[in-house]
RNA sequence: GUCCCCAUCGUCCAGAGGCCUAGGACGCGGCCCUUUCAAGGCUGAAACCAGGGUUCGAAUCCCUGUGGGGACGCCA
């Protein structure tokens, strides 16, 4: 059996800007072990770093992880018996055990200036040297530091390393690890403004909430053996450790701005599903089985295990959440992807405030189009084809233009046909206008349907004739419903036809150049 | 610089001494489908970082080297 007691597992972000997926990984991962195992999840706000941490963030952050559908059981807005889970509002806690370790001397005044710091971090990066503190104010008596103090010398407090001992935690997913007390320095517990730094307020925080794992990223490896050597101080038993592998970009250098989009809220933006993003997210470093790859969020908390999660850091793709992205939105249901689509085709200007006729139109027409898209916000692009047609722009490229110059026979009688047909509401409809068109020209095949295309779609690609006519066809009867208006087919016909007209006695004339 | 972690196709994983002429997925190439682009189906190319050990046998264990990443802060 994996884990003896139940479970008790945290995410602990600082709410100095958006939620990072290396975070949300991180979270992801926490979230997994705790609904896999019927263990607890724990939200805590860790905002000590006064200057960088801010409510907005404290709420965009709550509301990425709602969003992923990573609920806590306990914490930040959720209460518990273990709080307050913010840390500003622990300050008091923070305090009290301060006192303890400086009166048990397991703790010192520093009263070292950050200047004077900085020089030392400046000299010893210089001559080569690990650029920790030297333990300048180590040996300062209690009693002259009680002096300075309380006449108003700002004090930091730091922990007192012991000397050359071997720290070995075993660490759930690296094995054992061991750091020489050596390569230390003694570091910040509280810092002059009274407010306690990262490496205390974790233990405390850790230990009094009663984590027994704790599910972080590796970059935070090498501070364990100081957390753990504050739980030796306090006679608290450490939880256990799992670092789990960093994330990085293209260029294996950690995932970062410059490679794009890295927030939650940006990826949700794109038009990203939420169970895409946690279901990639699962798959750098750790694998279902089986060959599997697109698992729903409970099946992966049913499989995940710490043990199994990869020791080497992942490269985040692209491409492939995209893919995954890809089967979440083919399989979503039309309500849904209307409601998650109508904001994108607001942004594009396509549908600023559909009435609800054109909402239930707009609802036939975007599944027919979700299959070739990998983002939602792809989505007004693909149906541009409807909002955007413009018999100019369709000749624009030399070759298109050439080809439907060669074809216009076959637009103008296609303009004729659909100038005294029927509206062509559905494929027989139009397949029957198509064929009329054949009989008038002779064209066929690709002679026939290329310059239809271009004169219907204005584009030369896209989605299948027989679909999108339709489509097209019944957004024109629409009219100006909070929408921007579609033109007929028999409109765009005719516009193309007059166009290439225009083209054709323009060229009568020799031109100039 | 010191310490720590890591090392299988371009990328993410499988592989826990013989099942490996190394498997899957994304991406890429080809073919099919198709009036087009996608999607979809089929198919192909593509990797055990190097060198030493251990062993009858190593992608799997050990050592060294190399490479990559992280940490060393009154940031978290």
């Amino acid at each position: 059996m994996p884990y003896d007691s139940p479970v008790r597992v945290r995410f602990a972000p600082s709410p100095t800007g958006q939620l990072h997926v290396g975070n949300a990984r991180t979270a992801l991962f926490n979230w997994l072990l705790a609904r896999g195992s019927g263990g607890t999840f724990v939200l805590r706000i860790e905002d000590t770093d006064v200057a960088r941490s801010t409510r907005e963030s404290e709420a965009a952050i709550i509301e990425d992880l709602e969003w992923l559908g990573l609920t806590w059981d306990e914490g930040v807005e959720r209460g518990g018996d273990r709080g307050p889970y913010r840390q500003s509002e622990r300050l008091h806690i923070y305090r009290a055990h301060a006192v303890e370790l400086l009166s048990r001397g397991l703790a010192y005044r520093c009263f070292c200036p950050p200047e004077q710091l900085e020089m030392d971090r400046y000299h010893a990066l210089k001559d080569r040297r690990p650029p920790k503190y030297i333990g300048r104010c180590r040996e300062i008596s209690p009693e002259d530091a009680r002096r300075r103090a309380e006449s108003g010398e700002p004090a930091a407090i730091r922990f007192r390393i012991p000397d050359n001992r071997d720290v070995t935690f075993n660490d759930l997913v690296r094995g054992e690890v061991t750091f020489n007390t050596d390569v230390l320095g003694d570091p910040v517990i509280v810092r002059s403004e009274g407010v306690p730094a990262y490496n205390y307020a974790v233990v405390i925080d850790d230990a009094l909430m009663e984590i027994t794992h704790v599910v972080r990223g590796e970059d935070h490896i090498s501070n364990t053996p100081r957390q753990i050597l504050l739980y030796e101080a306090f006679g608290w038993k450490p939880p256990t450790f799992a670092h789990v592998s960093m994330v990085l970009g293209p260029d294996h250098s950690l995932l970062s701005k410059r490679h794009g989009a890295t927030s939650v809220a940006e990826f949700r933006a794109r038009g990203y599903l939420p169970e895409a993003l946690t279901n990639y997210l699962a798959l750098i470093g750790w694998s279902p089985g089986e060959g599997q790859e697109i698992v729903p969020i409970d099946e992966l908390a049913r499989r995940f295990r710490l043990e199994d999660v990869g020791h080497s850091a992942g490269v985040f793709d692209v491409e492939k959440l995209g893919w995954v992205n890809r089967h979440y939105v083919k399989h979503a249901t039309p309500d849904r992807l209307l409601e998650l689509a109508l904001p994108h085709l607001r942004r594009a200007g396509y549908a600023e405030a559909p009435t609800p006729e054109a909402v239930s139109y707009l609802a036939t027409v975007i599944p027919l189009v979700t299959a070739s898209v990998d983002r939602l916000d792809q989505i007004p692009a693909r149906l541009g084809f409807l909002f955007d047609y413009s018999a100019e722009r369709a000749l624009s490229d030399s070759a298109v233009r050439a080809e439907a110059q060669a074809s216009r026979p076959v637009i103008s009688a296609l303009a004729e046909v659909l100038a005294s047909g029927e509206p062509l509401h559905d494929r027989d409809a139009f397949r029957t206008a198509v064929a009329r068109v054949r009989e008038r020209t002779g064209a066929k095949g690709k002679t026939l349907l290329h310059p239809i295309r271009l004169a219907l779609m204005g584009e030369p690609e896209g989605l299948e004739l027989d679909l999108a006519v339709p489509a097209i066809t019944r957004g024109a009867a629409l009219g100006a419903a909070g929408i921007r208006p579609i033109s007929s087919p028999a409109e765009r016909a005719a516009a193309l036809d007059r166009v290439l007209g225009a083209l054709a006695s323009d060229e009568a004339v020799p031109s100039p150049e």
